[in-house]
DNA sequence: CAGTGGTCTAGACCACCAG
DNA sequence: TGGTGGTCTAGACCACTGC
């Protein structure tokens, strides 16, 4: 049966579909690709794009010789883009703004070591610098830089130019972890923000490595009323 | 010229190792997908396939007739799951609980209303429930459900249940949105979730629709400490 | 061990868009 | 308008895994 499904697009949207009918409920198993191919009239390949898309997007399972199966739980995935921070105020028409606060060669805490998987005794750079929008604060950066990993690091104009975007430039990385969670202020951090100390603030932590290199770990407290929103 | 790279794996790391070791920098033009099929003696579509995962990831910008580049500033993009509650505490080793505090159906304020592009006057299910984690608070749930949409839920048992998994298995939902941010803690959130009145707590807000009309919106305050966290 | 998905190939046509 | 990526096809072989 050709039902003139003959593009993957077409055919997603079509298992979609069925899936949402309840044709195919959760934990049912589909057709093998060999037979949709045949109903729909387009060759295997495409079918396999389409499920293997939607087995991306976490509505399929796929297993060989077990099959396709609606999942039962479907662990909906959002995606996030991490922006450099200058370039997600800049989409808001804002100006951006930077201030470098301190740079220092120190022996990091007990915590950003373990972050970062390093032993004692390394010294790394540590910066902390403002994010301004507008002239308003933005974010407050704390950042580590594994100077054995960039020593351009330390010859960097990081004045004019955010580390962020530094290292955006300078040092890839090939993999990393980010974490989100909320914290009361600090004095610190309410002063450099412009807010009371208490007053309950949004958090991304970020560690990245070259292999398994740890290059930078930073953590950015984000001015109050920061939301981050995505679609799903 | 015939590397020997004969699968899409294989072409993404060897692609990737070159940009890494800058031998394409950012913002540089890939040579095309036909002449990288002959250096690396494969087929184009497996060098299609290697380019089409990358510039998925963000790290490739490819045009028609434009060709493929190196993006400037790769937004690194972190792909979130979003489990069922149940599930990511029992994934813990802790047992879930859960308790429905109240369920009426209510005229919800107006900025639920703006949030699922409901006009006044509907009235909507109104739940706020309690999870668990071995008899700890771990997240207070407002839930506001358009029984217009999904009609059932006003005879769904949401005792055993929490409004989630019901919802999950009985009404799909198409797309929708979620957001995160911090908020200081309210009397009656401190009192639920066992803590003081003003600490930081992490906030998820989700909305889903079935094509375009709203299914639920639901508000999760998480206990003290929640960090959400994900590879990138 | 046999059935299923995973992938590769060579060739083809098409859609898009920069020059 | 020509060059580039996007996709489809038919056929093939392979890898995994449930029975």
């Amino acid at each position: 049966m050709d039902t003139g499904l003959r593009n993957w697009q077409g055919v997603r949207e079509e298992v979609l579909r069925r899936i949402h009918a309840r044709v195919w409920a959760p934990g049912d198993l589909l057709p093998t690709e060999t037979e949709l191919a045949a109903e729909f009239g387009c060759a295997r390949t495409t079918v396999n794009r389409a499920l293997r898309t939607l087995a991306e997007s976490g509505l399929l399972d796929r297993k060989r010789k077990a099959g396709t199966r609606v999942v039962r739980h479907p662990v909906r995935k959002a995606t996030l883009s991490i922006p450099v921070i200058r370039l997600e105020i800049e989409k808001q028409n804002k100006s951006y703004g930077y201030a470098l606060l301190s740079r220092e060669m120190e022996t990091p805490p007990a915590d950003v070591l373990a972050r970062m998987c390093l032993r004692k005794g390394s010294g790394l750079l540590h910066l902390q610098s403002l994010h301004l929008a507008d002239g308003q604060p933005y974010a407050f950066e704390d950042r580590w830089i594994n100077t054995a990993a960039v020593p351009e690091s330390l010859d960097a104009d990081l004045e004019s130019m955010s580390a962020n975007e530094w290292l955006v430039m300078n040092a890839p990385f090939t993999n990393g972890d980010i974490a989100f969670s909320a914290v009361n202020a600090t004095d610190q951090e309410a002063e450099l923000l412009g807010t009371q100390s208490g007053v309950a603030l949004f958090v991304v932590e970020r560690s990245t490595w070259n292999g398994n290199v740890a290059i930078t770990s930073v953590k950015l407290v984000c001015a109050p009323g920061y939301r981050m929103r995505t679609d799903i």
